[in-house]
RNA sequence: GGGCGGUUAGCUCAGUUGGUUAGAGCGUCUGUCUUACACACAGAAUGUCACAAGUUCGAGUCUUGUACCGCCCACCA
């Protein structure tokens, strides 16, 4: 126990527990066959990446679940690692390369991999820092990186399984290819842009008929000089005669055939279409039908080759649609240009328009896509929210092969070998090639393929190549049979299918098991909101929007944050954030910190051990109403507590705990204990109750804010010096029934009448300027039973609403008034109302009431109400009618009495 | 073109089986250093729950349609 400052300072405290609890071993999630398992996968973030706000949310997420797991006497872990981030990475470390006038080519692969290793080391594991000052509870001997030995033996052995399987195949393909950075990508990393363009309307000469031309519509004439064919749909009638015959493409000028195809939408454009099969993927379908020839005009970057003739050799794809543009129109050919809006497919790294190129790549076959849809559609895997179920059905519904090849170094190299000196190989012949984890014995006569796996190709694995698979040994040592599959994966809907559908394919394949549950990765999946900005955009480095989340650390402590961020989060909704949404949670800990400081100062902390060592302080006769009713209110909000975390509603628990804490603890119970704490009759009592509350807000709030919660755990004597919160079991009703603390319902009803019978006499003092007076009297009217209760509770309420008397009279004139469920309270102002402001305000008290009569009068006359509503809620309207029509009789006299 | 969200107080948002007179935080206004907390306390003001129709004894909540905003998917050049 140690006295508690003033204010709270979130620094003093946050390093301090976070290193007490790595050094206790605290994070460590071992094999426990007495307990159930818990365990979470971190989603890797790039090892070279910093926090972001959208870490925040998803970590606190994560940090919240396994603490509360840990809390409910579960074994579990937070497994943490990083991903090495392929193309990004191999991006940036060009980037410096280049700043020191050097390339990836000119050092070679070997001494690039190097170079990339180095930069990730002196730039890489800030973000796991930051993690912990977040209050990341991850189990970090266990961190895991992609590339990691271990982890890169899962990749390959996965990638050799699915070869041997056939599931993956090499192919001659349309991909998507970055010209920057001069690899194929997945059609998941092509992010569609609405872009402003212009159409192209042109026409070809007709080479059978030298007076007819054929009007072609087209966004890149940049492409031209790859047209192997013009296509019409085959029941154009405006076409039909053409077909068969050949048109004239300009540059470099051929005559190439008019063709009909179906694909060919009569209604678009001119309903011509040329056909660019080395540039286009639909184009390409056409080629192949036709057995066109395929005219390649590009280089790997973007840029023109020779084919595209003389003038266009080098030009980028932008110059060279210039020249294309402005040689249509000096020939004549050129009709018109219209403005055009279209979706145009980006590489995300690369941020470039991607060309569709025409290479050789390994792709993947999915496996288990039935099984896959199944696992969700059965509820094997619950989505929440519920909604992205139907996302990921779609997806898998739609899904295409898979371009797993990167022409980058960066990354797990393919675990495929070719003969050296064999020309034309063949993937049957393994003479030709070699696919193994090891490689073959001879590696001098064989030479490796050059590319990498796409990073989702290893992070697919993530949920048991981060517990030691494939090697039995290491999956022994890091319990995957204990804690596999995992209990709750958070993630964004936006990697649904990146990461989170290839996880569940990955499972099913690779897991053994009776049956899919013992397959599956995880049997939750929680999909957190995208953070934004006040204005709704997505937080982004080029917006500056992107708060620092260190700095906010620095500013309203790792509590203040979390309990802010998950307070506005409700469940899989977006989230607009701006600093403020944090104050709410400092506050929230500095109210906590004082509320235990005053709980010092009242009085020595006795043996607050357990529920029980501080139940049996309290003299039960002692016990009011007031007591039994936060008391009640406590076990209430546990019960809720723990339904919300049931459904994962993480800000109904904040807004639970705050109501509990702030309003009921602090706005009333603790106000009205002062008189109470005062006799030293009762104090004792009071102050245990306080005890009782402190430690029941504690446990239920430890996994949104840990570190203050620890430190006020210790100082008030919650917990022995080497013990910790997180192994405190948060069911707070459960312990405290046997010790004869359970709800009070007529408690919690009276306390609420006393309230707003304080309330009101408050109301009624600053309505006529008198709120600091300390001196009022008033008086109240109320039957024999209330009358009894407003005198039990005399001491109380007169010093909470400031009052000198409070006493009880049958009859009151000329004093304002107010009506309370308890009776009618009078401020006496003999001589000083103002009556026509009194009666102004009476009136409109009147209407309301009468209005709430009518409605509900309104209702219980009506037949069919009284017949089919049920019984309580008829007779909850029935006892509402006439408390109203009280009051509305009791304030009609008031009204005529001025 | 298909799908999914959102529309509730000045702002940001809760409101999970339909049930009394719709809530919170921030902001605004009026007071207050009242034996923890001004990161606080007390009080006040503020809503045709986007619009329309329907189901129902009863709709912010369910159904259908409309409008606007946002996201995702889709090879119309």
């Amino acid at each position: 126990m140690s006295e508690i400052s003033k204010a709270y300072t979130p620094s003093e405290v946050e390093d301090k527990w976070y290193e007490k609890w790595v050094n206790s071993g605290c994070f460590k999630g071992e094999p426990d066959s007495s307990k159930e398992a818990y365990s979470i996968v971190i989603p890797p973030p790039n090892v070279t990446g910093v926090l972001t706000m959208g870490h925040v949310l998803n970590n606190t997420i994560q940090d919240i679940l396994i603490r509360r797991a840990r809390q409910t006497g579960k074994s579990a872990i937070w497994i943490p690692g990083t991903d090495h981030a392929g193309v990004a990475t191999q991006t940036k470390v060009e980037k410096v390369l280049r700043s020191e006038g050097t390339c990836a080519r000119e050092l070679g692969r070997e001494k690039f991999i190097a170079r990339a290793k180095d930069w990730r080391d002196t730039h890489g594991g800030i973000i796991i820092e930051q993690l912990k000052k977040l209050g990341a509870s991850c189990d970090w001997p266990r961190l895991v990186h992609t590339l990691d030995d271990g982890y890169s033996e899962a990749v390959l052995t996965a990638f050799v399984k699915l070869y041997k399987q056939g599931y993956i195949y090499r192919g001659k393909r349309m991909v998507n290819w970055c010209p920057v950075n001069l690899t194929a990508l997945s059609d998941e990393e092509v992010i569609p842009r609405h872009e402003k363009g212009k159409f192209y309307k042109m026409k070809y000469r007709v080479a059978e008929e030298p007076d007819t031309y054929l009007e072609i519509c087209t966004t890149r004439p940049e492409t031209i000089m790859g047209d192997s064919a013009v296509a019409v749909n085959p029941s154009d009638e405006r076409y039909k005669h053409l077909i068969g015959k050949h048109c004239v493409r300009p540059f470099p000028e051929a005559e190439i055939p008019i063709i009909a195809d179906r694909y060919v939408d009569m209604e678009f454009g001119t309903g011509a279409l040329k056909i660019t099969p080395a540039h286009d993927p639909a184009d390409f379908e056409i080629g192949q039908r036709h057995k066109l020839p395929i005219i390649d005009i590009m280089n790997p970057d973007a840029t023109m080759n020779a084919l595209a003739g003389k003038e266009f050799e080098g030009l980028t794809r932008e110059a060279a649609r210039k020249l294309a543009v402005k040689k249509l129109d000096e020939m004549g050919l050129l009709i018109e240009i219209q403005d055009y809006e279209h979706n145009v497919g980006y590489s995300e790294r690369g941020d470039v328009p991607i060309e569709p190129r025409l290479s050789d790549q390994w792709f993947l076959k999915y496996p288990k896509i039935q099984e896959a849809k199944a696992a969700v559609e059965n509820g094997l895997i619950k989505f929440w929210p519920k909604r992205w179920e139907k996302t990921y059905i779609h997806w898998l519904d739609n899904i295409r092969d898979w371009c797993i090849s990167r022409q980058i170094w960066w990354g797990h190299r393919i675990p495929v070998w070719y003969k050296k000196g064999v020309k034309n190989i063949d993937f049957n012949n393994p003479e030709h090639v070699h696919v193994s984890v090891k490689g073959p014995s001879d590696p001098e006569n064989w030479e490796q393929d050059e590319d990498s796996l796409d990073t989702w190709a290893s992070s697919w694995l993530w949920p048991f190549a981060t517990m030691g698979w494939p090697n039995a040994e290491k999956m022994s040592e890091k319990a995957l049979s204990y804690f596999y599959p995992t209990s709750d994966l958070v993630t964004g809907p936006d990697i649904i299918f990146f990461w989170v559908a290839r996880m569940i394919m990955a499972g099913l394949e690779f897991m053994g098991g009776k049956s899919d549950a013992e397959k599956i990765p995880f049997k939750n999946v929680y999909f957190t909101g995208i953070i934004r900005d006040m204005q709704g955009r997505k937080m982004s480095k080029s917006l500056g929007n992107s708060p620092d989340p260190l700095e906010i650390i620095a500013k309203y402590g790792a509590d203040g944050l979390r309990f802010g961020v998950m307070n506005c989060a409700a469940q899989g909704q977006d989230i607009l954030f701006s600093e403020e949404r944090v104050e709410l949670g400092r506050n929230f800990c500095n109210k906590l910190w004082n509320a235990c400081r005053f709980r010092q100062m009242s009085g020595k902390i006795g043996d607050n051990s357990s529920f029980e060592s501080i139940v049996k302080r309290i003299d039960f006769s002692k016990l009011d109403s007031d007591d039994a009713a936060v008391l009640s209110s406590l076990i209430q909000t546990s019960k809720a507590v723990q339904k919300d975390y049931e459904s994962y509603q993480f800000n109904s628990i904040t807004q639970r705990l705050y109501a509990f804490f702030w309003t009921d603890f602090c706005d009333w119970y603790l106000e009205v204990s002062k008189s109470r704490m005062a006799d030293e009759s009762s104090k004792q009592t009071v102050l245990a109750v306080q005890d009782v509350c402190m430690r029941g807000l504690l446990l239920l709030a430890h996994p949104f804010i840990p570190f203050i919660s620890e430190e006020l755990w210790h100082s008030m004597g919650f917990g022995a010096e080497n013990s910790f919160l997180q192994n405190e079991n948060p069911f707070v009703e459960k312990a405290l029934e046997p010790l004869g603390i359970k709800e009070d319902a007529a408690a919690l009803a009276l306390t609420k009448n006393l309230r707003e019978l304080v309330s009101k006499a408050r109301a009624l003092k600053a309505q006529y300027k008198l709120a600091n007076k300390k001196d009022a009297v008033f008086y109240v009217s109320a039957d024999a039973e209330n009358a009894a209760q407003i005198t039990a509770n005399a001491e109380k309420l007169k010093r909470l609403a400031g009052a000198a008397e409070i006493k009880i009279k049958a009859e009151v004139k000329d004093c304002p008034a107010a009506i309370c469920e308890l009776g009618t309270i009078y401020l006496d102002l003999t001589g000083s109302v103002d009556s026509q402001a009194e009666k102004q305000r009476l009136e409109k008290e009147k209407a309301k009431i009468e209005s709430a009569i009518k409605s509900t009068a309104a209702r219980l006359s009506n037949e069919a109400f009284i017949s089919k509503a049920p019984q309580s809620v008829i007779d909850g309207a029935k006892k509402q009618l006439e408390e109203n029509k009280a009051k509305l009789e009791e304030i009609e006299k008031l009204i005529a009495l001025f």
